[in-house]
DNA sequence: GTCTATAGACCGATAGAC
DNA sequence: GTCTATCGGTCTATAGAC
């Protein structure tokens, strides 16, 4: 899967450091697999009941290798929301810079959406304690969050100051209508009705999200 | 609270029925008394950090005793989303007839957003299968959820068909939508904002329901 | 021969069930 | 009040790389 710099080399002098980095590319792609197995469960099954056991058998490994890695339950799931954040960053950044602010937004809405539909958001209990804790103790998730705040918080002004958002609402408000999206129960109740595709379902939520029920 | 037919009766012979009644008065009132411990704690954090001995510590009973009314967790937080769903019905029943349906509309949103705000709303996950088995399997659950279901249906189609909520909706869609209102975690969110009461948030949120994010 | 990582048994705590 | 199952977390013996 990776290349394998120290393969045949003769030179002994040499090896040392590629053997580190040999080793060094090895953990982080099972660190990749692990945290990309538990977004996957967290998506699926939520954090309660996620078991660790579940995802050393997911990704195949022992759950002993799984504590060389992260210290607890609760950091792997801290480090499958760094992970989605740094996915929304990239896709933030990657959308085009000219369009009105209030399509940006629906389009950060649809991302979002797709990706719950697509079973890779993972859901995180809120009233959970020890997960409270260790997430706000994580730097890189309170860096991701706040980023990733920071760009939309920044579109909803402007939409609000170019008329097309309410400015009578609280920016934070919009901000935790947009977030909500992620884990909005309406899109699965919608989706396990099976009358709809995907991507209808996501045009109907966009549109009572921004144009509300009414006509 | 009820009033006591065995009490200061001379007549043994009669006593024996009345002294069942009497039992079964203290039952039901236990019963009760579990039922809303239950939904306050469902309420509180949630189905699966709830455990059945703070239930049994809530009521002030042993937990054996608790399985002599129910005879597993599942079964408690049904009858709890049975309790909630009687409320509702009532709730229904007793709103003004004589005005537009999207207003019945929004004061069943509003009533839901209260009662999440309040500390009453039970919250269970979506993902528990022996969870949804066991409601799944509940008659009285079953029928108090079709009955609101299609009181409320009702009001989306009149609404639907006077044009004052977008026809182009699935009216399943709308149903989902305003039930989804009752575990919204916006109304969290801005609750530990501390920036505003618990009436303005509710205000905010009709708002972005029925009318959108949009201007 | 040494060192590391792994697999899988194991432990303590907790919760549901009766 | 006890029994059992499960889960988060740890420990140890071993296999394999160098």
């Amino acid at each position: 899967m990776t290349s394998n710099l120290s393969s045949h080399n003769g030179a002994g002098v040499v090896t040392v450091p590629v053997k580190v980095s040999f080793k060094a590319q090895m953990l982080q792609a099972r660190e990749d697999a692990i945290v990309e197995a538990v977004n996957r469960l967290l998506a699926e099954k939520g954090f309660d009941l996620m078991t660790v056991d579940q995802v050393a058998a997911e990704v195949g490994i022992a759950k002993a290798s799984l504590y060389k890695h992260f210290p607890s339950k609760e950091d792997l799931a801290a480090a499958a929301m760094v992970r989605v954040l740094a996915r929304a960053k990239t896709m933030l950044a990657s959308l085009p810079a000219n369009v009105p602010p209030i399509d940006q937004l629906k389009a950060v809405v649809r991302w979002m959406m797709r990706l719950q539909l697509a079973g890779e958001m993972p859901s995180l209990p809120s009233q959970n304690s020890s997960l409270r804790a260790t997430l706000m103790a994580n730097r890189a998730y309170l860096d991701g969050l706040l980023q990733v705040s920071d760009h939309i918080g920044g579109w909803i002004e402007a939409a609000q100051a170019d008329g097309s958002l309410n400015p009578a609402l609280p920016p934070i408000l919009v901000l935790y209508t947009v977030y909500s999206r992620a884990c909005d129960p309406v899109l699965e109740f919608m989706q396990s009705t099976g009358q709809h595709s995907d991507e209808e379902i996501v045009e109907f939520v966009v549109t009572t999200c921004f144009d509300g029920l009414r006509k």
